[in-house]
RNA sequence: GGCGGCGUGGCCGAGUGGCUUAGGCAAGGGUCUGCAAAACCCUCUACCCCGGUUCAAUUCCGGGCGCCGCCUCCA
């Protein structure tokens, strides 16, 4: 079988060993871009990755706040219900930039949040008759077993809301003495014109939002424009004591907490759907900034474009959600996910179920070339792997280096077919599809699921399949490590050991494969 | 109304002032094969409309038409 032929692609290694690495050097400068890989190796290389930053409307150069390292967020989701299409694809989308950033030699911290704690969570806890942690845990169960699925690499932080509410009604108080805030009825607002700046985002000048349409009844602002920081509880809502009586957060706080509570102001990245642009994102900055006296908040700021059906942007309110759970029953993930890489991130992409039968038959030619290789371990091809350099150095363009890709495919057919030797574009192939997360996996681990969850037990931890089981349970296992819980850490590693799953932790991240 | 984006060959989808074709799927041809399948190789169909700039525009500029997102919750 193909098994021991492939590697598990998914497997970083190591980078900032042997001089190489975000210390590597160049006549004693340090080389800004950090590098790019031939082989496993770092070569040094002073070219910038070009993103292109929402905050500015334009490509530019990306150099991050600690040379070397990537501090990145994601606005994960509401979990109100089931994920649909669009959720994978932003899940997918931040994935690759994070491998991506991690194959150029940045050591990358990445944080996603989970908000646990809104107002259609508590509409969904009412009508289900269930409590809101109910309806969190249930619908943030099925976010982690499709991002799993997926082949998304667990975060480094996830941080859930409801876990921060102290770290909330600090920077609330904050707001509140710096002159930003007002409470009001027991609410608490953010004042927007308190803050000249905002608007910068999302190209809104305050004067000419529309005003009346952020005013809900029974709130208590002094100006539409201003958003809750806090909001006082109803009957039978979750609530939490506060200075200013029993409530609970408003939406865009936790992000903005939590954000800078892992990774400090003026982080590098700062991801999320393009929907969230005005408000969600925009309140962010606001709050951010106005916490910490203009400071900026982020550095680069990251969107990727709306999943759609028949040309009309899926979403619950829009009643077109396909669900991502049933999707990935259907078809293999990693053709989904394909489906997801084929188009650049900020483009919309319009979903329909042909397309994913195309991914599978492109991702079918994948996974035959790689199986006629066999073992390799051969330098990679120099030229393709500086043409996909160069694509995921263009704002990460998935879709031109899918092309070059199949063009390495190609090239390796021939050499195959002609008897010549085929290494090197077996090894870039490795190379590439390490970073996309396309490569077939030399193992699964079903039949080890009975033992798997014995483990996920001991650990407080779930997952509906072997696979989601063993996800989880490295992602409590990286927690543990950033607590410096190594106990627990080893713990986990011993008894996935036990249950037939070996561990490996690489500067890509911790890889996993059977025993 | 304000802000932003898109319009590429049968379908999906990159990209570019002329140089060598993006790439995938589908289709056609071929290799291989006891047959079939699989796999591989080869080939094919482009750049919404109208002006302008230019030796040269799908690519730049202007206008038009069409589509989409945000401005309220939304990945």
């Amino acid at each position: 079988m193909p098994s021991s032929a492939v590697p598990n692609t998914d497997n970083g290694q190591r980078t900032t060993e042997n001089g190489h690495g975000p210390r590597a050097s160049d006549n004693g400068r340090r080389a800004s871009g950090i590098g790019y890989r031939v082989s496993g190796r770092l070569i040094p290389s002073r070219a910038l990755i070009q993103v292109y930053n929402t905050l500015g409307r334009s490509m530019q150069p990306f150099e991050t706040r600690d040379p070397g390292h990537v501090a990145m967020y994601v606005c994960g989701p509401t979990v109100q219900a089931a994920p649909h299409v669009g959720h994978g694809r932003q899940a997918v989308a931040f994935d690759v930039i994070r491998r991506y950033l991690e194959w150029r030699g940045y050591s990358v911290k990445y944080v996603a949040n989970i908000t646990d704690i809104e107002d259609k969570i508590i509409a969904a806890a009412t009508e289900l008759g269930i409590s809101t942690a109910e309806v969190a845990e249930r619908a943030g169960q099925q976010f982690l077993d499709a991002y799993a699925r997926l082949r998304v690499r667990p975060y480094d932080v996830t941080a859930v809301a409801t876990d921060h509410i102290p770290e909330m009604i600090e920077m609330i108080e904050q707001l509140l003495e710096r002159g930003h805030a007002y409470a009001s009825g027991g609410d608490v607002y953010f004042s927007v014109r308190s803050l000249p700046t905002y608007g910068e985002l999302s190209g809104r000048i305050v004067d000419e939002l529309v005003p009346g349409s952020r005013l809900d009844p029974g709130e208590h602002k002094r100006d539409p424009l201003d958003f809750a920081l806090w909001k006082a509880s109803k009957p039978n809502e979750p609530t939490w004591d506060s200075p200013w009586g029993p409530g609970r957060p408003g939406w865009h706080i936790e992000c903005s907490a939590m954000a800078l509570k892992e990774l400090g102001i003026g982080f590098d990245i700062h991801g999320g759907g393009l929907d969230l642009i005005f408000p969600h994102h925009e309140n962010e900055i606001a709050q951010s900034e106005a916490a910490e006296g203009g400071r900026p908040f982020v550095r680069y700021w990251l969107h990727n474009g709306m999943v759609r059906l028949k040309g009309e942007k899926m979403a619950k309110s829009v009643g077109n959600i396909v669900g991502l759970l049933d999707l990935l029953d259907q078809y293999r993930p990693e053709a989904v996910r394909l489906f997801y890489l084929r188009a650049h991130y900020r483009q919309p992409i319009d979903f329909a179920p042909e397309l994913v039968v195309d991914a599978e038959a492109a991702l079918d030619r994948l996974w035959a070339f790689r199986r006629r290789g066999g073992r390799v371990d051969a330098a990679a091809d120099r030229a393709a792997l500086e043409r996909f350099t160069a694509a995921m150095d263009d704002d990460f363009n998935t879709a031109e280096a899918m092309g070059v890709l199949f063009d390495v495919v190609r090239d390796g057919n021939r050499h195959l077919d002609s008897g010549e030797d085929a290494g090197p574009y077996l090894a870039a192939f490795d190379e590439i599809v390490g970073v996309l997360g396309l490569g077939e996996l030399d193992s699964d681990v079903d039949d080890l699921l009975e033992s798997l969850r014995d483990v996920a037990a001991r650990f407080g931890v779930t997952g509906s399949d072997a696979a989601a089981i063993v996800f989880e349970l490295i992602a409590a296992r990286t927690a543990a490590r950033g607590e410096r819980d190594f106990e627990r850490a080893d713990a986990i590693r011993f008894s996935l050991a036990e249950a037939g799953v070996v561990v490996e932790d690489g500067s890509g991240g911790t890889s996993w494969h059977r025993s």
